[in-house]
DNA sequence: CGTCCCATTGAAACCTTTCAAACTGTGTGG
DNA sequence: CCACACAGTTTGAAAGGTTTCAATGGGACG
């Protein structure tokens, strides 16, 4: 009934990787022999529209490479803004936290997805981001980035890009939250995720969930329970088979209904 | 008790401009003797950081403004994008229309704020953006924009820098629709519009709302009802004076307390 | 095999919406 | 100049969705 695939050998299950809780911080930088034009999110990335010679000089900038581990900080809240960062394989979840130690995520991330756009303005971090398994990212040290730009016309414009599509994305999110019922923006989220792991070309109706209940709460601004509730509505509707993090979607067409304008 | 100045000459109060009401469309274009470099917004817009030979380049590309009457639309979704704009005078909102029929307001945009930032990368708007009164924007055709910043890495920059706080704002605005009871939101919507209305060099604690409680609620993601039942509390508590469209924030600190964390 | 984290489910409390009515200021037409 | 129409606002009462509090169940790891 749930054939959970194992999608992608570089992105192992949440479940795998359930250990190494208490022991955050475990990063480690390293340069990698893996370079852009052999990476497997070549299409989805930034440098997705660089050519040859300009895409050699693009690699020398993001020379350098970072695994983080399940539960520790990629950067916090004060940290001063110096690199993009491009994610190799994992997930990511971008946390606020107020004084009162509430907690607020405002974004996943997924691999060939960016961490860090938000911050080049104030020049230093406003979130946390926190891996949600065992990750990797490309370093990509900003004032180099910002210099091969300028002379790079294809490379500012993408940067243009990204940043305006980052923008479309919130905007999007905005709505979510601004006008949708609970049930809308689960099966929004789940559409959500859905076109991003197709993007990144692996199976669209059929993923491991990277988060727990709480965080896709957190996310859409609800509580643990009413997503625990929903998930289980929309299984008794026929919309989706879920098994803990496994979530298969066998009626995208409904969900869409649900979701419905917009 | 309500002293409501006259905050701007340039900008009318939104009762004064109520007229026009059926007569959409109403927009003129004219190349105006004002320049970057005597504009009252300088310290605000785009260009803050240009010195003199660049700003007079600048100011070349921006060579044409745009009037747009009350009501009527400086884009709508599915326009091609060509240029961004810098609104002078007066107020937008842009917004969003589904196939129902509803519609979301997804920002506000007063003097000195850039609209059009979302739509780089798609090459079309994706929503209308509407005057709420009678209104004039500087029009940035982007192809020379985008040209001009790859020769001129001071205005890359802030470039980068205007979409990244875009990115923040959004953000901000995610974790207020995402996390906040109906009181937080208008709380920190008021906020949000005295700390703008004080950017732009006016009172920071008394000003004319440019929007009506639908649009106000629209936007925060609640009825015009609660918008107006907690405008009522908010005075009964004495936080604010509010008559109609003219608002005073009483208890800035009462305000903050009430958004709380953040 | 026990512990812990995560997920599920129920019932009452709460906030917000919905539906409805009345009120206010503004602009129009007699 | 007044009466009317209308858009926007205010306020009430009932209905609805979501949260809160609480208890139970399930899977993974030591």
């Amino acid at each position: 009934m749930l054939q959970t695939v194992a999608i992608n050998p570089a992105i192992p299950t949440s479940r795998a990787t359930t250990r190494a809780k208490g022991s955050p911080r475990l990063i480690s930088d390293y340069r990698a022999g893996v370079g852009c034009a052999s990476c497997c999110l070549q299409g989805v990335c930034l440098p997705s529209n660089l050519e040859s010679p300009e895409l050699d000089r693009f690699d020398a900038i993001v020379a350098q490479k970072r695994k983080v581990a399940r539960g520790a900080a990629l950067y916090r809240n004060g940290d001063t803004f110096e690199a993009l960062y491009a994610v190799r394989s994992g997930a990511f979840k971008s946390v606020g936290v107020s004084r009162q130690g509430d907690e607020k995520i405002t974004g996943f991330y997924l691999p060939g997805e960016m961490l860090g756009l938000d911050s080049i303005s104030p020049c230093r971090h406003s979130y946390d981001a926190i891996a949600l398994e065992d990750s990797e990212v490309c370093v990509i040290p900003y004032a180099a980035l910002e210099q091969m730009a300028a002379s790079t016309p294809a490379l500012q414009r993408q940067l243009f890009r990204l940043l305006s599509s980052d923008i479309s994305r919130d905007q999007g999110l905005m709505l979510l939250l601004g006008s949708m019922s609970a049930e809308q923006r689960l099966a929004a989220f789940l559409l959500s995720l859905s076109r991003r792991f197709q993007r990144m070309g692996f199976a669209a109706n059929c993923f491991v969930l990277r988060m727990t209940r709480e965080e896709i709460g957190n996310y859409l601004g609800v509580t643990l329970e009413t997503i625990s509730r929903l998930m289980s509505r929309f299984q008794r509707a026929g919309l989706i088979a879920v098994q803990q993090r496994d979530v298969e979607l066998s009626d995208v067409e409904g969900l869409m209904e649900i979701v419905g304008h917009w």
